[in-house]
DNA sequence: TATAGTTGTCTAGATCAATAGACATTTGAG
DNA sequence: CTCAAATGTCTATTGATCTAGACAACTATA
């Protein structure tokens, strides 16, 4: 029983729409390798079936392996093949309790959050309507990148109330983490109230602090952590490189 | 005080990385609408205000718009100017009992939902893992279509074990509500076990279904629901148009 | 050690994206 | 009514993307 392995199996990829067709089947590579559509060989397949597939020139597949090698996802080597070097989203924990650091422990060996720059401001009325204060009262934001092993995995500004955390951005840097500086002011708990959850294409800023390309995708999460008594102590967007993370979020 | 109104507010777009230019702008313009840049007046820029902030021809910049007014985004008038038709995203919550249609309904005034089909097949291992059946066990699978005022918001395919429910599909047909055809079955109440959110680019049924264009990002949500048992009722993987929607997470 | 299968490199031409400039058409304000 | 400001349309040119084909270089295997 022959099967039709030419328009039945095309994977289709639509022109003129102002992505290049080498970047619309880079992505399309991507997620196949992400959702582990190459296990059974480690490898991508030849070029030559990748343009059939695609129905393009194989140049044009070459390109968009070219990109993925440049993303240090795969590797070709002459006479072999184009290995897969890397597959996995890291998968960030999003519940009552999130700590950063604690629930990405155990997936990436390295885990590094490098203090951007911190600032106290006048707070803008988006930051004031979440944090429960009148716009113009003062906050303390802090500015950071967090990576594992090496790869930046998000950005994230946060901000505190300035009066009740006059020392956030110090005991932050002394400290190296948002829940000591919290416990240096005397606040031992806090609970996250409500997370918004967006998807977007990368900014400028976002592409380079997070070594993306234009057309990348980055979650950014808007979350809201309070005390026990319900009053707001931390509000921040943190934007995700969205290839390299899923958020799992536990009720 | 002379302010530089050149390098100093360009906003950056990068050259030959697959993706138009037009489409980089179109993109950030589509941003900046949502983020309520431009409410002041309800408009865009004009033309060469824009070419000039993103360094680019105003025929660039006339492309971007001509694409956004083709999502209906924005409507241009000769002479006037361009118009902002609509701004919003639509909030999906989602909590420990997320309804589809509850939550959104004081956001849009119709929502539909629409069959696109449903099967009973053996479980793939994805499937199998999450309901806690083995692979091959049968599972009714229900794909679907939401929309709000006419837009296609996002596509679903939920999945369900045959045994416990075998009239699934055609107690949803029938009853156009996943909550009333459990009902039918005899279970009152269920709660959200977990929810998985990655962020990505659209695949061509995607495209299609939300009616996108290539290049568009999707929000992905796996969601496990169980009984009050804790036995899994239903596993599905909702693909939503990121630039309509926003997730919110309640704890 | 051949040989099939794979990636690497080069050339040439066709199509799409972006720039540049000129001018028409419509709107709203003075 | 006139004019400035905005969008609409056209032509021409340049640079990026995609196709096409040929062949070189390397790898693993029979």
């Amino acid at each position: 029983m022959p099967m039709r392995k030419d328009t039945a199996m095309r994977k289709v990829v639509e022109r003129q729409t102002g992505v290049a067709l080498w970047r619309q089947i880079a992505d399309r590579i991507r997620l196949a390798i992400s959702n582990g559509d190459y296990d059974a060989t480690g490898m991508v397949p030849p070029e030559t079936v990748l343009a059939g597939e695609f129905g393009v020139n194989r140049h044009t597949v070459r390109s968009a392996l070219a990109a993925l090698a440049e993303e240090g996802l795969v590797r070709a080597v002459q006479g072999r093949g184009t290995m897969i070097e890397r597959k996995e989203r890291v998968s960030y924990p999003i519940s009552k309790r999130t700590r950063f650091s604690q629930g990405l422990g155990h997936q990436v060996k390295e885990i590094g959050t490098q203090l951007l720059g911190h600032a106290e401001l006048p707070a803008t009325s988006e930051v004031a309507k979440a944090l429960g204060l009148s716009p113009g009262d003062p906050v303390t934001e802090l500015r950071t990148v967090s990576s594992g092993d090496g790869r930046p995995l998000s950005v994230s500004s946060s901000y505190y109330p300035a009066h009740r955390f006059p020392r956030m951005a110090e005991e932050f840097e002394r400290l190296h983490s948002v829940t000591k500086a919290f416990a240096a002011h005397g606040l031992d708990d806090y609970v996250r109230v409500s997370t918004e959850i967006v998807a977007r294409h990368a900014d400028a800023e976002e592409l380079s602090m997070l070594k993306l390309s234009p057309g990348a995708i980055v979650l950014e999460a808007q979350s809201l952590n309070a005390d026990l008594d319900g009053r707001p102590v931390e509000y921040s967007r943190s934007r995700f490189a969205a290839d390299r993370m899923k958020l799992k979020i536990e009720t």
